[in-house]
RNA sequence: CGGGGCGUAGCUCAGCCUGGCUAGAGCGCCAGCUUUGGGAGCUGGAUGUCGGAGGUUCGAAUCCUCUCGCCCCGACCA
C-alpha cells in the first residue's frame, strides 16, 4: 500500500480530551476517530490492526474445534423477556422501536439467541458437545464510556458458547477455550495474567478473567508475588492471620456511649473522636433473599457482597433501604452497631482482631467506644466478608498480597443450566430422557486487545506494535521520491515482500525525511527500511526495528533477502516464544 | 444518576472577567520559491452558523436563561 493513496491522518498534537495513552496514540497515529461518546471509526490503519486480532482469534478458535456462525444484533424483545434478562440487564440494553408496535433490542451479548438456536436445532446427545462462536458487534448503553476504545457503546466481541450433556463435557470445553485464549493472547504479544473471577450466583470457582496489567485498567487484580495466586478483587480471598485471636480482657471496662452529633461517616467519626479507621467497625444491613442481615466490617474495609451472599447461602443479596434499616436496627444509617442488634449478625474476621472498637450505638448521634468483640457482641459467625487489600495475607501461602489495575480482555465462564432451563434447551439421552444442556460462555473484547497492546507497547515517539497486530509489518521509506534508483529499489522490495505474503506500507510522500521518520515511529510499524540517494551511492540501505535505537546498514544488492530474513527470524522467534509458553502451561498442568 | 471541567477553523488554543475595529495565532491544507537524514524557511491564499435556541442591549464569541454535546471523578458494570 502506498501511503499517499491510503487515509492516514497523523496528528502532531494530542487531542485535548484524550487521557489514556492508547486513546491519545491511536488518534494521533490516524487509526481511530471519535464520532461521539463511546463511538469510534476505525480508519484504514486501525481497521487493519483490528482485523489482525480477528484473524488470530478465528484461527485459534477454529483450531480448538469451535464452529463459527453469525447471529443478528437486532433481536426480538420477547427473547429477553423469556430469559428474564429484559429487566436484569438494567439500563445497558438498547431498545429499538420498529414499524407498528414492534420492539427490538440491540444485542449486548448472545446467550438468548444462541440458546434459542440450540433448543430448536440440537435435539440429541449425539450432536453434543458443540462450541459455537461468532465475531460480531455488541451494543451496550454504557453509563460512562471511557478511555477511547477501552469502554465503548458499540464494540467487537468474539463470543463463544459451549453446549454439553454433562459436567465433564463442560469442563473439557472450558479447558479447551482457556487454552485457546492463552494461545490467542500469547500470539498477540500481550502480557496477560489469568485471574479467578467472580462468577455470580451460578458456579463456584468456575470463572476466569484474562487481564492485562496497566494503570488505566478498570478492574483491580489481586496478586501474590510469592506463589502466583491471582484473582479479581471482587473474588480474591483474604488469608487467615497465623496467630490466634486474643481472648477478651475480662478486666476491661464496659463500653462507653459518647455523643457524636451528625458524625455519620467513618471519616467524620475518626476526626471527631481522634481514632484511626482501623479501630472502628461499620455495620451494614443487607436483605438476603428478603431477610435482613447485619454485616460488620472494619471501618477501613469494604464489604464484599458476593462473599456475604455465599456465606449466607442466599440467592439474592441487596443493600437494605433506609426505611428497613431504621425499622430493624432502631437507628438511622451512620449510627448502627453490633451491640444488642436484633437481626442475625455476621462478622468479618479482621474485626475480631481489634481489641477495642468504636462502633455505632444504635441510637441517633451516639457511638460506643471500648467495645470488645466476643464480649459485647457475638463473634460465632466469623468469615472472610470483605474485599482484599494490599498487604493482606495470601490465601494460599500467607505472603502479602499486592493490588494492580488491569484491562479485562477475556472472560471464560461456566454457565451451567441457567439459560437452558429458562428457555427449555433440552436434549434426549441414549435412554430417551430429556435433560437441560450444560452451557459455558467465553468472551473476548477484540477492540480491547488493541487498547491493551498500545497501553503496554508505546514509547515517547509513538506506538510500538507487536509484529502480529501491526497494521503493516514493514514500512519502506524512500527519502527521495524523485530519484530513480531509490524508486526502483523501493518498488522491487515492495514487490518481493508482498509476493512473500508480507504487509508492506510504502511512504511515497514527497516530504522531508524528519517528517517521515516521525510518522513511521508514531504509527509503530515494526520494521523500517530506509532507502536513500546517499545510501545507494554507497550501495546500502538501512533496517531498523521499531524497538531498536539505531539502524543497521545492509548491502543494497541483498536488500530483498535481508528484509525477508529479518521478518522470517522475527516471526520464528515469536512462534517459539508462544511454543515455550504453551509447553510451560502443559508442564504446569501435568506437574 | 451525583460532582467538576470544557465547547471559537481539520488539530492545539487565545479572545470572554470589564460587551464595541473586518473574530485571531500556531500546526495542518492550497500555490510559488528556497530547502532536503529526525516534525524546514519565506511569500501569497482558502477555511468559522464562535455547539444550538431564546433573552438583555443601539450593539453579544463576551452578560442572562434554557438546551445539546464532549471529557474527568464517583455510582453502575451480564
Amino acid at each position: 500500500m502506498r501511503w499517499s493513496q491510503s487515509l492516514i491522518p497523523t496528528l502532531k498534537e494530542s487531542p485535548a480530551d484524550a487521557v489514556a495513552s492508547s486513546h491519545i496514540l491511536l488518534q494521533r497515529s490516524g487509526m481511530i476517530r471519535q464520532l461521539g461518546a463511546g463511538a469510534y471509526t476505525y480508519l484504514p490503519l486501525g481497521f487493519r490492526a483490528l482485523q489482525k486480532a480477528v484473524a488470530i482469534i478465528r484461527e485459534e478458535m477454529d483450531a480448538a474445534g469451535a464452529i463459527e456462525l453469525l447471529m443478528p444484533a437486532v433481536q426480538p424483545v420477547e427473547l429477553w423477556q423469556e430469559s428474564g434478562r429484559y429487566h436484569a440487564m438494567g439500563g445497558i440494553l438498547m431498545e429499538l422501536r420498529l414499524g407498528g408496535d414492534k420492539h427490538a433490542v440491540l444485542g449486548p451479548t448472545h446467550e438468548e439467541v444462541v440458546t434459542d438456536i440450540a433448543r430448536d436445532l440440537i435435539k440429541s446427545y449425539r450432536q453434543l458437545p458443540i462450541v459455537l462462536y461468532q465475531i460480531q458487534t455488541k451494543f451496550r448503553d454504557e453509563p460512562r464510556p471511557r478511555f477511547g476504545i477501552l469502554r465503548t457503546r458499540e464494540f467487537l466481541m468474539k463470543d463463544a458458547y459451549s453446549f454439553g450433556t454433562d459436567l465433564e463435557q463442560l469442563n473439557r470445553a472450558y479447558d479447551a477455550m482457556f487454552e485457546a485464549y492463552c494461545r490467542i493472547f500469547d500470539r498477540c504479544g500481550l502480557p496477560y495474567v489469568v485471574v479467578e473471577a467472580e462468577s455470580g450466583p451460578i458456579g463456584g470457582d468456575s470463572s476466569h478473567e484474562f487481564m492485562v496489567p496497566c494503570d488505566i485498567g478498570e478492574d483491580a487484580v489481586i496478586q501474590c508475588a510469592a506463589c502466583g495466586y491471582a484473582a479479581n478483587r471482587e473474588r480474591a480471598e483474604v488469608g487467615t492471620e497465623p496467630s490466634p485471636i486474643p481472648p477478651p480482657d475480662p478486666s476491661a471496662p464496659a463500653p462507653t456511649a459518647v455523643e457524636t452529633p451528625n458524625r455519620r461517616t467513618i471519616d467524620e467519626l475518626c476526626q471527631f473522636l481522634q481514632v484511626r479507621p482501623e479501630e472502628t467497625a461499620k455495620l451494614l444491613v443487607f436483605l438476603a433473599d428478603g431477610q435482613p442481615v447485619a454485616v460488620l466490617v472494619r471501618g477501613d474495609h469494604e464489604a464484599n457482597e458476593a462473599k456475604v451472599r455465599r456465606m449466607l447461602g442466599a440467592t439474592i443479596l441487596e443493600p437494605a433501604d433506609a426505611e428497613t434499616i431504621e425499622r430493624v436496627a432502631g437507628a438511622p444509617m451512620g449510627f448502627l452497631g453490633p451491640v444488642g442488634i436484633r437481626i442475625p449478625l455476621v462478622v468479618d474476621r479482621a474485626v475480631a482482631r481489634v481489641p477495642r472498637l468504636v462502633v455505632g450505638g444504635n441510637a441517633l448521634d451516639v457511638h460506643l467506644t471500648g467495645v470488645i468483640p466476643g464480649r459485647d457482641f457475638p463473634i460465632d459467625r466469623l468469615a472472610d466478608l470483605r474485599n482484599a487489600e494490599p498487604g493482606d495475607p495470601c490465601p494460599r501461602c500467607g505472603s502479602p498480597l499486592a493490588v494492580r489495575q488491569g484491562i479485562e480482555i477475556g472472560h471464560v465462564f461456566k454457565l451451567g443450566t441457567k439459560y437452558s432451563c429458562a428457555m427449555g434447551a433440552e436434549f434426549l439421552d441414549e435412554h430417551g430422557q430429556a435433560h437441560p444442556m450444560i452451557m459455558g460462555c467465553y468472551g473476548i473484547g477484540v477492540n480491547r486487545i488493541l487498547a491493551a497492546a498500545v497501553e503496554t507497547g508505546h514509547d515517547k515517539d509513538g506506538i510500538v506494535w507487536p509484529l502480529s497486530l501491526a497494521p503493516y509489518e514493514v514500512v519502506l521509506v524512500p527519502l527521495q521520491v524523485h530519484n530513480e534508483a531509490v524508486l526502483d529499489l523501493t518498488a522491487t522490495l515492495e514487490r518481493h515482500l508482498t509476493a512473500a505474503g508480507h504487509d508492506v506500507l510504502v511512504d511515497d510522500r514527497d516530504l522531508r525525511p524528519g517528517v517521515k521518520f516521525k510518522d513511521a515511529d508514531l504509527i509503530g510499524i515494526p520494521l523500517r527500511v530506509v532507502l536513500s540517494e546517499r545510501g545507494l551511492k554507497e550501495g546500502t540501505i538501512e533496517l531498523k526495528w521499531r524497538n531498536e535505537s539505531a539502524p543497521r546498514t545492509v548491502a543494497a544488492e541483498e536488500a530483498v533477502a535481508a528484509v525477508l530474513g529479518e521478518l522470517k527470524s522475527a516471526h520464528e522467534a515469536h512462534r517459539s516464544r508462544c511454543e515455550q509458553r504453551r509447553h510451560a502451561r502443559a508442564a504446569a498442568q501435568s506437574g
